[in-house]
DNA sequence: ACGAACCTGCACACTACTGTGCAAGTTATC
DNA sequence: GATAACTTGCACAGTAGTGTGCAGGTTCGT
C-alpha cells in the first residue's frame, strides 16, 4: 500500500486538531497555568481522551508550547543589535510585541509550576543580552544611573510583560501596541515620555512595519482618543 | 465554673499558633496561591489537623489574610493627598513600600483563584483614587500625555508591584526600597530619572522616615548622599 | 494538681485531576 | 467502499488535596 512505512500517514484533520489543542492550551494556560486537560480539550472541541492521542501526557503538551514559544521568541530577537542601548531596548520591545501571544504564555509559565526552571533556561541568552546592553547603556550614560544594572534589567522585563498584557487586554491595534511597548521600556530605562517620543520618531528602525500585523482586532484608530489636548507626534503609521 | 461562659478563655499559645499559621500562609501564598494546608501547617510548626482548630476551612484562612491586608493597606493610604499628582503618586508608592508584605500577598491573590473578585473589590477605592489622580495629572500636563489614563493607571499598578517584588528579592534596606519604588512610579508616569531624583529630593514629604521600618534586613545606612551623578549604594546582600 | 484547652495522629469520605485500556463509532484517504 | 486513522465514551486505578470524627497525649491557667 502506497509508500507508507516511512511517510507517516498523518491525517489532515488530526493535524488540525493537534493545532487546536495547542491553541486552546495556550489561551487557557495564559490565564491559569494549572488549567485542566478537560478544560483544554473542551476548549479545543475535543474530548479529554483524544488529547492523549496527540500528547503522551500533560507535561509533553506544555513542553511543546514552551519550546515552540522559546524558539519563536529567540528567532524574532536573534541578530538584534544596535550601538545605542536605548534603541536596542526599543527594538527588542517592539519585536516582542510581534510575538505577544507566545511571550505572554511564557511569562505565565515562567512564574509558576515545574516549568519555571526550563523557561528560565530557554530565556537565559535573552536575559544575558539584556543584562549586557543595560550595563553598557549605564556606563555610557544613556540609561538611568540610579539603580544597579541587575535591578534595572529585571524591572525592564516586568515592564514589558505588563504592557504586553495591557495592550492585548485593550485589544490595541498593531501600531498602537508597537509604540506603547517601546514607550514603556524607555520610560523604565529612565527616559522621559517626551524624550522617548523624540527618540522613537527620529529612529527609522523603530517605525512600525505592518508587514506582520497580529489580527488583535483588525485595524483600529490610530490613537485611542485620550480626551484632553493630544500630544503624541502620531508618527507616520504608514 | 469560674466566670467563663462569656469570657472567651483563649489560651495564650493558641493565639501564637494562630499568628504563626497566618504568617506561614502569607509567606507561602505569596509564592504559590495554591499552597496546600499541609505545607502551611508544617511551615508554621503545626499539624494540618490543628489548622482546623483555628479556621473552619481553607477559604476562611485566606479570607482572613485578605481582609487584614486590605485593611492595613487602605489604612496606610487613607488621607493621602497632594496637589501635585506626581508627588501624590510617589507618596502612595512609598507608603505601599511600608506594607510590602501585605501588598505582595494581595497582588498574588489578585491574579488567581476565586479571590480575584474579592481582592479587586477591596482595592476598588484605591484604584479609583489612582485613576482620578492620573486623569488630573494628565490634564494638568504633569504626567505623560501619550497614552490613555486607564492604561497609564494600570501600568502604574504593575510597575509598583514589580519593583516591590524586586526590592524584597534583593533585600533592599528600608531607605533604598523607599526610593526605588518612588523612582519606578515616576518613571512609569513619564518623568526622566533625573527629573524624578530632583522632584524627590526637593520634596520633604517624600524623604524617608524610618519611624516604621520593616526589618527587611536590619537597619542600614541612612544614605542621604544619593547624588545625581554617582552610583547607588546597592548594599551587599548579607 | 486538676481541668479544660489545645495539639497530634490516624482513619475515613469526598472531590478533582491524571493516565490507561478497550469497545464502538466516525471520518479522511486511497 | 474498504481500511486505517482518528475520535468518543466509559470504566478504572492512582494521586493529591480538603474536611471531619475520635482517641489519646501535652500544656496552659488557676
Amino acid at each position: 500500500m502506497t509508500q507508507a512505512t516511512l511517510a507517516r500517514t498523518l491525517r489532515r484533520d488530526a493535524a488540525e486538531n493537534r493545532e487546536a489543542i495547542l491553541a486552546a492550551a495556550k489561551a487557557l494556560l495564559r490565564r491559569d497555568p494549572d488549567a485542566s486537560l478537560e478544560a483544554i480539550a473542551q476548549s479545543a472541541g475535543l474530548s479529554r481522551r483524544a488529547v492523549y492521542g496527540h500528547f503522551a501526557n500533560r507535561d509533553e503538551l506544555v513542553s511543546e508550547i514552551l519550546t515552540a514559544g522559546a524558539e519563536r521568541i529567540t528567532a524574532a530577537l536573534v541578530a538584534t543589535a544596535h550601538d545605542d542601548p536605548r534603541i536596542w531596548l526599543a527594538l527588542i520591545a517592539a519585536r516582542l510585541w510581534d510575538e505577544v501571544e507566545d511571550v505572554r504564555v511564557m511569562a505565565q509559565l515562567a512564574v509558576r509550576g515545574p516549568f519555571r526552571d526550563r523557561v528560565g533556561a530557554a530565556l537565559a541568552p535573552l536575559r544575558s543580552a539584556l543584562r549586557e546592553n543595560v550595563g553598557c547603556g549605564i556606563r555610557e550614560g544613556m540609561l538611568r544611573r540610579d539603580m544597579p544594572a541587575d535591578t534595572l534589567a529585571r524591572l525592564l522585563e516586568d515592564s514589558v510583560i505588563s504592557v504586553l498584557d495591557e495592550a492585548t487586554r485593550r485589544e490595541l491595534s498593531s501600531a498602537d501596541g508597537h509604540r506603547l511597548v517601546m514607550l514603556a521600556a524607555l520610560s523604565t530605562a529612565g527616559l522621559s515620555w517626551r524624550e522617548s517620543a523624540v527618540l522613537i520618531d527620529a529612529t527609522p528602525a523603530l517605525a512600525h512595519d505592518d508587514a506582520h500585523q497580529h489580527p488583535t482586532h483588525a485595524d483600529y484608530q490610530q490613537h485611542p482618543t485620550h480626551g484632553a489636548a493630544h500630544q503624541h507626534p502620531t508618527q507616520a503609521a504608514r
